[in-house]
Order: C-alpha cells, then sequence, then structure tokens
DNA sequence: GATGAATGAGATTTCATTCAT
DNA sequence: GATGAATGAAATCTCATTCAT
C-alpha cells in the first residue's frame, strides 16, 4: 500500500468514527503514518481528502447504476434494481457512505468552486440516468404517466434522506430496504 | 425585544447564511448588540443556542400535524396534508429550517446528552403521529395494507431529504410539493 | 503599565532585536507576559501590530516638524531643523525607528488596505510640510528657485536612505547630521 | 537558456511581483519548468538565488561606474553622470532592481555570513569609486572643499532613498533625475 | 544533472468559554 | 443581568530542504 492510499484509508476511519469537523488532520499523519506535510503534499486541503473520498464514491456509485440501467428488462425494473443497489452500496462502502452522507460541508459547495462543479457533475449524471429509466419505464408500460424530472428528484431525496437517518441512527429497524422498494412500486407502476 | 431574542434572531440569521460552524459567537454578539459574555448566560455555550432553535421548530412542527391529523377526515388525507404542510413550513420559517437541516451537527447525537433526549423525545412524537395516520387510513380504507412502522420512516427520510437537497441547492426546480403528494399518494392509497 | 502597552513594548524589543518576520508571536507574549490570543484581541493581526507602531510614529514625526516648520524664521531654516530633528527622533526612538525603517513589510501597500490609505495619508501631510517650508523659502529669499514638488522627494528620498544605511550597518561613521545639512544649505540655498 | 538561468528568469519574475519571501521554492521550479531539488543543487538555499542576482547586478553596477569615472573630465561630472547613470540602470534592470532594493533580507548581514563579506566588499568598491571622484574633484577645482568619506555615504543614501521610494509606488512623479543631479551639482560645486 | 516524494518544524490565527467587575 | 478583557488550546497549512533514485 502506498502513501497515499495509506492516507486515504486512515481518514476514513478517523472521519467515519468521530467526524469530519473533529478529526484533526496530524491524526490522520499519525494513523496513516507519515508526516502530516504530506497529507497536504497530496491533497492540497483538508476538504481535499473529502472531494477525493466523495468523487470516488460518486464515480464508482454512477458506474453501478449505469450497468444496473443497462441491465434491467424494464424501466421500472431498473429503478428498483437501483434502489436496491443504493442500500446496499451503503453498507458495502458503510464507512465511505457515511462519512460522505453526515459531514458534508456545505460549503463545498460556494459557487465557483472547483468541487462544486465535479458534484454538479457527477450529479447530473445520476439524475440523467434515473431520468432515463423513468421514460423507458414511461414507454415500455411499466411505469405510469408522470413528470419525470421531478420524480428523479423525489427518489433521490427519499433515497438520501432515509440512508441519513440510518447513518445518524434514527432509525430502529435496521432494514428498510424491500419496504422502500415496494413503496416506490405503487408509487411509479402503471395501473391496467 | 429584548436580549435574549435579540441573540437568537442574530444568530438565525447568521448561521442560515454563513453556517453554524463558521459563525462565530463573536459575530452573534455583534449583530444582536450585545457583548459576548451574555449568550452563555442566556444559553450556556454555542450549541445552545441551536438546540434552543431546534426545540422551538420541533415543537411548533409536532404542534401543526396534530392539528392537521385531528382535522383529517382520513388516514391518507392527514398525511397528505402533513406533506403540504411540511414543504409550506420549511419556506415559512426557511431560515430556521435551513440551519437545522443543514448544520446539524451530529456530535449533538452523542450518547447521554441532555439534546439527544429532548430530539429522541420529539422524533418519537413525530412518529407516532404519523404511524397513527397511516393505521387509521388502514382502518378507514383509505391506505393499502403496509408495515406502519417502517413507512414512516420512508416518509420521513423523504421529506427530510428533499428538503435538505432544496437547501443545499441541488434542486433545478422551485416547487415539488403536489408532486410529492401525488407520489406518496400512489404509494399508499388502497386500490379498488 | 496595561497589557495593551506591555505587548507593543514587547513587541518593539523583539522586531528591533530579531526582525519583524523573523519574531514569532509566541515570543511576542512570553516576553509581554500575556496569554498569545490577547495580542489578536487587540491588534487583530500580527501586521496590526506593526502598523500601530508604524502610524504612531508617523504621527509623533509630523507633529514635530509641523512645530518646526512654525518655529523657524526662514524656509531654509526650517528644512535644515527638520533635516537635524529626523536624525535626532531616529536616535530618540531608534528601536521603533529600525522597525519601521527596516522591515517595513512591502505588502501593506497593496492598493485597498487601510493600511495603505494611513500611510499615504500621513506621507501626504509630510510632504505638504516640508513642501510649504520649500515655497516659503523661495518667497523669503533663503531658497533658491527649484521645483519644490521634486525636492520634496529628493530630500525625503535621502532622509530615509542614509537612516536606512545607518540601520543596517552599512555606515562606518556615526554621525552625518551636520555633513547633510550643510549638504542641502548648499543645494537648497540661494547665492547672492 | 540552460535551466540554471531559467530558475534565475522564474526568480527574477516572481520576487519582482510577489516579494521575495512571499514566493515559494515551488513556484521558482513550476515557472522555470524544472523540479524543485533543482534549485538547491544550483544555489545550496532560497537566499542562494538573492544572493546570486544580487552579487550580478552589484558587479555590473562597479565595471559601469568605474567606466564613467574613467571617462569622465572632472571629478563633479563624474558624480554627476553616475547619478545619472544610477535610475538609467535603475530602469534598465527595474525587475532585479526592484527585487534587490525592496526585498533585501537583512539577516543577510548577520556577522561572518559569506554574503555579508561580498556585500561589503562590493560596498567598498563603489564607496572607493565615489569618494576617488569627490576627491578628484577637490583637485581639480570642480567640487569644493568637504569630507569625501562623509559625502559618499549622503549620495548612497540619496541614490538608494529615492529608488527606494520609487519601486514602493511612493513617487507621484515618474522622473527626478535631473533635479537630483542639478541639487547634487549644486551641493558639491565649487564657488568662485 | 535531475526528479519530486517526503519531511517536520513552526507560524498565525480562531474561538468558545470564563470570570472579575 | 450585563460586560468584554483575557485565556489557551487547538488546528490548518506553508515551505525550505533533503535524499533516494
Amino acid at each position: 500500500m502506498n502513501r497515499k492510499e495509506a492516507i486515504l484509508e486512515a481518514a476514513v476511519s478517523l472521519f467515519a468514527e468521530r467526524g469530519f469537523s473533529a478529526t484533526p488532520t496530524s491524526a490522520v499523519a499519525r494513523t496513516a503514518g507519515v508526516a502530516e506535510g504530506l497529507i497536504f503534499h497530496y491533497f492540497k486541503n483538508k476538504k481535499g481528502i473529502f472531494i477525493y473520498i466523495l468523487q470516488g464514491m460518486l464515480d464508482t456509485y454512477i458506474n453501478r447504476i449505469e450497468a444496473i440501467a443497462n441491465r434491467a428488462d424494464t424501466g421500472l425494473e431498473a429503478i428498483e434494481d437501483m434502489i436496491h443497489f443504493h442500500f446496499q452500496f451503503s453498507e458495502e462502502r458503510s464507512k465511505e457512505f457515511l462519512v460522505v452522507i453526515r459531514d458534508f460541508p456545505f460549503d463545498l459547495m460556494k459557487p465557483g468552486s472547483h468541487a462544486r462543479e465535479m458534484i454538479a457533475d457527477r450529479s447530473a449524471q445520476i439524475s440523467a440516468l434515473m431520468r432515463e429509466c423513468l421514460e423507458r419505464g414511461e414507454k415500455d408500460g411499466s411505469i405510469r404517466e408522470l413528470s419525470a424530472e421531478k420524480t428523479v428528484w423525489i427518489l433521490r431525496g427519499m433515497l438520501n434522506g432515509i440512508s441519513r437517518l440510518k447513518m445518524l441512527g434514527a432509525l430502529p429497524m435496521p432494514e428498510l430496504t424491500s419496504e422502500v422498494i415496494n413503496f416506490c412500486h405503487q408509487g411509479l407502476a402503471k395501473r391496467n
């Protein structure tokens, strides 16, 4: 494992455990076994670590839901598979997911920042993929007529919101996946 | 306006504008026109301001959805009215709402803290109210058979998640309310 | 002695000894016997200390040369007295003078800064006072015809330049005052 | 252009623009298109670049005023030509001149350092050349009786001081050369 | 000669909080 | 209740310099 990876691994663990802003860069360096300066050599900023993690997550997320969209037989099935994947992914990569969804520093979004563009770009890709599935579903008859554009945001808001409640420890039950899929199925499916 | 209110008003404005952790207590004091020490006299510490705002929001929220539940003719209608209220409330009190939903400092939830209990208590009340509506809907035939307990969290996750996307400026459209109500209607309603 | 003065005194001594940028604020605080934070409470910046010292020096300098101008019998005498005062002042307040003339951080002059305006204002006052003396000398016959505006800058450049060489330890002789006065007398006086 | 020259060129530009201490070696390397380590290979340390530039300037300066001294008909003329040259040189090589005169790091002069000796040596040469001209002027009747040793420092202080004010942007007029020559002519010339 | 990853000391600054008045 | 001077811990980040390759 090279040093950059060591820093990343240490950062994810510590951020997940104590929170992003409660973790000093000195702790990251110590845990990774490198000099503190090296963090800034590779990531420029403390925030740079966060952005790097975030970008990796988003890119993987996009690749995976793209594959799902291609594989599914109908638009509705694609959406349902995506929901399934979302929660599975949040388990698989729970530490990164926790960090990203809980500690997102909103000032990352300040206009003109490089990070904002990166995020906006990835977000647009996700929205586009989901939207295509919804429209495909409308055509193939699996999904009722609706505003695809708006529905995308309902779904994304729902998935993120539920994940957030989970990460914050608000949910009393361990699993909500099939219930969510069912709820969305009802919400989206075309009636005959 | 007394000094406590002045502090609160200044805090809400500044937190909304710059974020909770990016706003020093000195700025709050300056804006409120009081000495910095007075903040600690009234609120014990900085987080105390946040908790005070949060508690006020939650109590109002609970009162309002309780009234809605009582007024509605069916369980489904109650839920729909609650959704409507949620987004209306997020506009009405947009600054407080923004602060609470965006800047929630997750270490507020550390086990054993007073704040955690306060929040858990209010959260339980909200869940209970929504659950009652769902169960009432199952009985009055407006809502299909479902797990009320789980559905509560789906709804809450969705509302919070969508509001969060809105506050972060991710939503390209101004209004999603009726679409959300429609989506939930489809997701919850009983078919004949 | 109050704490602000203690900080100032410590700063002047240390800056004079080691140089402005080679003196950490921690050393200033330690020497002054106060908490490091107090420096920033009073002066906002490390540079704030420098500016405060500089402003004090400039204001005293202006007051003194104004008094000299009023007291002198002729324009030429006024200028000569000013030169005399300049070197005397650089001895009297040698530590502050050293700091100000040697360590002047040129980025203080970045356009739009508050410090730049303060300095420009004081500098204009000094120039105006010297210029009036030169013009008065032209009228009263003690000074030859010359460009008062340009001559001001020659004199100021000379005084500052010589002081600077002195502070940097370049001068092999202790005293240059009377030679400078003589040189300027020759350079300025009207011949009959 | 070889790499050493590339480093030098980049350094002069950046130092002139941002100041010596505000320019990191990394920026110099990047601008020069070389690896950062190479700077230390050629110049030993950051100050080494400054010293190299300074030495080049001083040596050229000395050669030129030596030629001027040899060419001039009288001592006074030599001094006047030197003044003329000084300001012309400060325009010709304005970037290096700016760097050297504005950013001179006074700790270069710490006792025993190699740089101090180099500078002291060059400074002595300049002083000697000017002194010879003054003494020659006294003999050839172009210059009044005066202390040549002290007058050298008055002239050097004046030239450096005026150049410094110019570089710092304090001078409101572009040209002072002929006024300075005239002033010095009056200050030095013998009366009949 | 040339690279650039790696170091690590150190500096400024911020800020919640306390407490004497 | 009200003030604001004073604290001091802590955190991010910079940067000259080294050295293995």
